[in-house]
DNA sequence: GTCTATACGAAGATAGAC
DNA sequence: GTCTATCTTCGTATAGAC
C-alpha cells in the first residue's frame, strides 16, 4: 500500500539510514521526517526501531534487486554497469554526498542489529544470482560469473564509499572503466 | 607515546568504531574499554568525542597506509595484494566477522561528524598513492594507474563490507581473484 | 489510526575533590 | 592525571484520551 503509515515509515527509514546509518538513525528523526505520529510506530513494528530497520533493509534491497533485474535484462553487462554507475551517481549529487547504500549501511550497522546485517547479506546474495545470470547470458563462463558479480558488486559499493568520503563523483567513475576493463578480461577468455 | 592515555584512548576507538561504527560508538564504552577516566578524555580531546573520532580515523589511516606501503616496497602488486587481502580475513576472523574498516567507518559515520568523513577520503588518497607508485614501478602504465588503485581499494573495501554481511570470507577470496585478473589485464596491456 | 504525556535509561559534557 | 557526582539533552518505549 503506497502512502500508507507503513510504507511511509519504511521510506524514512530508508533515507535516514543512507544519511546516518543504523545507530545514527533515532526514532524521533523518523517522526520528524515521515510526520507520522509516535504510536503508529510501534502499532505497525511491534518489535520497535530494530524491526523497523530490519524490514527497511530488506525492503530497499529487494527495490534496488527489481532495479537491477531491469537494467540487466536483454541488455549487456556493460550497458547495465554504466546505468547502475549512472544510478549512484545521482543518490550522491542529489543528496550533496550525504546519502550512500542503505544496504551497506545496515551490514555496517553495529552489533545489537544483527537481523539487519543479515538482512543485508541476503540482500547482496540475491543481487550476486541476478548479475550471474546475465553474466553467463552474456558470455561469461560459469566458473568465473561469481567471483566477478561479487567484485562488481563490492567495487561498486566501495567506490560509492569512497565518493562519499572525497565528496566527489571521481571513484565510481574510475571503477566503472576498470568493471568494464575486467567483463571485457572474463567475456573473451576461455 | 605508546601505553599513554591519549593512545589508550585512540586504541579503543579504532576498536570500537571497527565493530559499531561513528554513532554507535559512546564515550562510556570508550571509558569501559580503555580503562581511562571520562574526565581524562576531555583533557586529552577538548573537543570531545567528534575530536577524538577524527583523530582515531586519521592514526589509523596511516598506520594502515604505513602497512600498505611495507607490502608493497620491493614486491610485486600482486603479492601485496594477496598479503593485504590475507590482513582483512586475519581481522575479520579475530573479530568473528563483527570488526571492518574503521576508516569506511568514519566515511558512513553521518553528518554530525564531517570530519571524520572528511579524514576518511584524506587517508584513502594516501593509499591511492602509495597503490600508484607501486603499480607503475610494476608495469601499469601512467594513464590508468590511478583508476586501477582506486579500484584495488574500493573493491576490497567493498568486500570487507559483504564479509560482514555474509559472515564469510568468500567475498574477499573472489574479489582477490578477479583483481589479480585486473592487474594483470592492466600490466600487457599497451 | 491521531495527539500528548511520561517513564526510564543512556547519551555527551562539566566540575569539584584528591 | 584519578575518582565520583551531576547537569542536560536525547534515546527508546509505553500508556491514556480522542
Amino acid at each position: 500500500m503506497p502512502g500508507s503509515v507503513r510504507s511511509r515509515l519504511i521510506e524514512s527509514a530508508v533515507e535516514l539510514i543512507r544519511r546516518n546509518g543504523v545507530p545514527g538513525t533515532a526514532v524521533s528523526g523518523l517522526i520528524d521526517h515521515s510526520g507520522v505520529s509516535r504510536r503508529s510506530i510501534y502499532i505497525n513494528f511491534p518489535g520497535g526501531k530494530k524491526e523497523l530497520i530490519d524490514t527497511s533493509v530488506t525492503a530497499a534491497g529487494g527495490t534496488m534487486g527489481e532495479y537491477i533485474r531491469n537494467l540487466t535484462e536483454g541488455r549487456s553487462p556493460v550497458e547495465a554497469l554504466g546505468d547502475f554507475i549512472d544510478f549512484w551517481k545521482r543518490i550522491l549529487i542529489e543528496s550533496d554526498f550525504t546519502a550512500g547504500c542503505p544496504i551497506a549501511a545496515g551490514a555496517y550497522g553495529g552489533q545489537d542489529v544483527p537481523d539487519a546485517r543479515d538482512s543485508a547479506g541476503k540482500v547482496f546474495h540475491e543481487w550476486e544470482i541476478i548479475l550471474i545470470s546475465s553474466l553467463v547470458d552474456n558470455g561469461v563462463s560459469e566458473d568465473s560469473a561469481p567471483a566477478l558479480a561479487t567484485t562488481v558488486i563490492s567495487a561498486i559499493e566501495g567506490a560509492v564509499m569512497l565518493c562519499l568520503a572525497a565528496q566527489e563523483l571521481a571513484p565510481l567513475e574510475r571503477v566503472q572503466q576498470q568493471m568494464e576493463m575486467l567483463i571485457e578480461a572474463n567475456t573473451s577468455a576461455p
